[in-house]
DNA sequence: TTAGCTCAGTGAACGCCGTTTACTATTACA
DNA sequence: TGTAATAGTAAACGGCGTTCACTGAGCTAA
């Protein structure tokens, strides 16, 4: 192996620069902005020029998406690093960051979580293994979520029902994350399309016909999403009835 | 204004008919393979002439995800009424009938809720009024949580926390709406996106990664979603702590 | 050192696409 | 009945993804 030659070394800075100028064009003008030839023109080059590089425009969408996906789980777990210790505060950071990274960047938030394009359908369908980057996203949100149940578990519904229910389907993320308790599987997963939901209906501007700024929506549902993780009979600070009570 | 004439006849038979067209290559072949030429070519016409009906191919997209706006938002409602004099048997009844109609139409739900496409995004931006098509659909779940809410007030975060932090945002909702209690309207919204980040993330595969049948996970979910509207202070069946306590 | 092979890149072409323009035939109405 | 609005056409422009035949440079082994 040793060294790359300097053919590999050319091939690979092409590589990024094909990446690089999808991305750009990406944030300027939306998915469907991403041309090859718009890429090649770009860099000075002729379109089937990229096709030595990439099979067809569909497989470096999905490069790029997979390259989105590891920016993200990245700039989430750094937020989880820099919160501390306390497995709470770090859920709560995640969080945060991955609303922050979402709202800033609302085109490779769609790329990457919105509808399929049929490019992203084929993305989403390739084998799912411990490198699927939706695997390696949930595995980053699993880490505290497990340390905080070790520490005391959290109102959850009750395990003869997930048992029951749930248990079985959970093949993919169990070959994928490991054996884990079913408590931990269901709140994980509950918790992951609750912050995603409200994310993703922020970021796609789907709650404008309700709120001016969504951001105050979201730091409410964070702390009724956190508490979900709260030792279970002490309900938390926000829980309590109207004050008609 | 009497019957319309012949002429208003044709135009209205041509316009559905350049609709359906539009949506049979939208189920077949996803929103990308919606094309004019494609469409003119099923009616044995040319492509320019769609131009009579609809300014752009956006602005034919955009017809037609308010179509299916109103058709999901129908069925919904049907679903309800269906449903019997309990609103909270009513709210079941309209989120189990938005997973399966979502999950029914794949395609159909990721033009309207997915990654705003260029047209969709205009679509979202378009001035708000009572006949969005989001705010009529808000509107729709907005009725059972509001008469649920009136006979017994549930649990949420404390109001002044919802006044001081969120009640100054709701103007959007409050203009379509209506007037109503800021408790109602927060409840309404994180249920609302806790709801779509559920039946999203089935819909758009974005799960396949944990489970292999949704199915589970959305009823388990769906009871915890239906909880939020218990009374206050009588927590449902489903959210005793794990058996280790 | 040189012959041969691999590989990056080109130019032309094919068949799509949205959209515009000029033009024709039909319908509605004064 | 004449005239204006309407629905449709053909042709064209520029852009797109992709394929194919071809060139030239870099690498490797005799």
């Amino acid at each position: 192996m040793s060294l790359p030659t300097r053919r590999e070394r050319l091939r690979t800075a092409t590589v990024s620069e094909i990446k690089d100028g999808a991305r750009r064009l990406l944030v300027t003008g939306g998915p469907q902005a991403i041309s090859l030839r718009a890429i090649a023109r770009d860099m000075g080059m002729t379109a089937p020029a990229i096709y030595r590089y990439f099979p067809s425009l569909e497989a470096l969408v999905r490069a790029l998406a997979g390259d989105l996906y590891d920016e993200l789980r990245r700039v989430v777990e750094a937020a989880s690093a820099a919160a501390g210790d306390d497995p709470l505060d770090q859920l709560a950071a995640m969080s945060r960051a991955f609303r922050h990274w979402s709202v800033a960047h609302p085109v490779e938030f769609a790329l990457i979580f919105g509808t399929p394009v049929p490019s992203m359908a084929a993305f989403l369908a390739e084998e799912i293994d411990e490198n699927h980057p939706g695997a390696r996203f949930g595995a980053a949100f699993l880490r505290p979520v497990l340390e905080l149940w070790r520490r005391a578990p959290f109102r959850t519904p009750p395990r003869e029902l997930l048992e029951r229910r749930l248990a079985g389907q959970l093949e993919p993320l169990r070959r994928t994350l490991g054996e884990l308790p079913v408590e931990v599987a269901y709140t994980v997963l509950s918790g992951w399309t609750r912050l995603y939901g409200l994310v993703s209906m922020e970021v796609s501007n789907h709650l404008c016909w309700a709120v001016t700024e969504p951001a105050a929506l979201f730091e409410i549902e964070l702390t009724g999403f956190l508490q979900q993780f709260a030792p279970a009979g002490e309900p938390g600070p926000t829980s309590g009835g109207p004050e008609a009570d």
